[in-house]
DNA sequence: TCGGTTATTTATCGATCGGTACAGAAGAGG
DNA sequence: CCTCTTCTGTACCGATCGATAAATAACCGA
């Protein structure tokens, strides 16, 4: 049974991916109400009846990004054999992703908002929030290398997980300013040579496989 | 002899520190006219009369910053005997920069604007255009130290220092994001094990001074 | 055909945005 | 004293901000 009323008119998930784009291309408060509606080939008011207001959007547009774009590298964490390859499998796959023809470079997430007016406090520390989620997903897979065996003992995981969030938020920056994607590799292949030799390991320079 | 007319009725360089701070704070659209000339004690007017627009103040605001805060990083570039110790204690200060108390934190570079509208694209012009100066810079200093030949003739100085300023642009956001000098110096450290080893030398693991 | 319900359209709200017109005030030189 | 020049304070500009009121249109079940 159909929801009683006239029916939408618009697709609610494409307008939301529309949404999405805008947000990702302006952040939160340089995409204004006229740009999404315009994006979403809708009239304001329809917007605020199908998501509330613009902070909702966005909360809404970040969800779908976190689906579309975060999802792969959970995946890409938990699937590789080692600490190690997941940590550069995700760095690799972002100087990709980064540099994707037809899509905003660098990550919503780091970009959208990190200052601002005192009315995006509450966005700013949503996504706060969530760079640190992305770094405590990877200090996680370090520890789990540790339980592994695959990482030292000695490690630190959340000081090697900060270090590499702080490579990605950097590459994000680069990726802005027009980096390649070629580019983005380089960063990302330097910062791997800084992971940590295992102490019993034969070999040197932190390039030693498990 | 003075101008002719009625003196200014205001510390132009303290006024302008004021707007540095604010622009530091909330970035170039997060501050507002009314933000700037509150912290400025002076009417809008007055900001008019001494500094053109808004637009004209940030720059002077940027240069101002660049001054202040760009210049011992210049002089430790310079002094540091080594490339691998300049660039360390360049990531070293300012991971104590970031995190200064009575500061805002992070880089107004870095942080000030990355996007936004269209209206602010020459001020993201102008930021980016400083970020690449500050890649080349660390390039420079890396390619002296293979003048000097106390970095491997086969590193790629832009693409090292490609690395090292995505890194600092990271702890920029995790500053914002509230990170301790501690956390900001654990990063830079890790960031410095990435080091490229001398491959006559006959320690490993890129810690070898020269 | 008719309510009931929801979506769309148009037109607008008050607030704030960056930027100014204008009149008065404060100095220098005459 | 007066005049010239520049700065300061008030009050305001048109444009845009996010958000809505009100009227109309489209679908349902009865």
């Amino acid at each position: 049974m159909p929801a009683p009323g006239r029916p939408r008119g618009f697709d609610r998930d494409a307008a939301l991916a529309a949404a999405l784009r805008v947000f990702w291309t302006h952040g939160y408060e340089g995409a204004s109400l006229a740009d999404l509606t315009a994006a979403m080939h809708i009239n304001r008011p329809s917007l605020y009846a199908a998501f509330g207001n613009k902070e909702a959007l966005f909360a809404e547009a970040l969800a779908l990004y976190e689906r579309q774009e975060g999802a792969p590298l959970d995946r890409l964490l938990e699937e590789a054999p080692t600490a190690r390859e997941a940590i550069a499998a995700t760095l690799r796959h972002n100087a990709r992703v980064y540099a994707r023809e037809g899509f905003p470079r660098g990550c919503l997430i780091v970009l959208s908002q990190v200052v601002g007016t005192p009315e995006s406090a509450a966005v700013r520390t949503v996504l706060a929030e969530r760079r640190r989620a992305g770094t405590d997903a990877l200090a996680a897979r370090i520890a789990r290398g540790q339980r592994e065996g695959d990482v030292a003992p000695d490690v630190d995981p959340a000081r090697l997980a900060a270090f590499y969030t702080a490579v990605l938020q950097g590459m994000s920056v680069h990726a802005r300013d027009g980096a390649s994607e070629a580019e983005l590799m380089a960063i990302a292949e330097t910062a791997m040579a800084g992971w940590p030799a295992r102490p019993a390991g034969g070999e040197c320079g932190g390039t030693t496989p498990p």
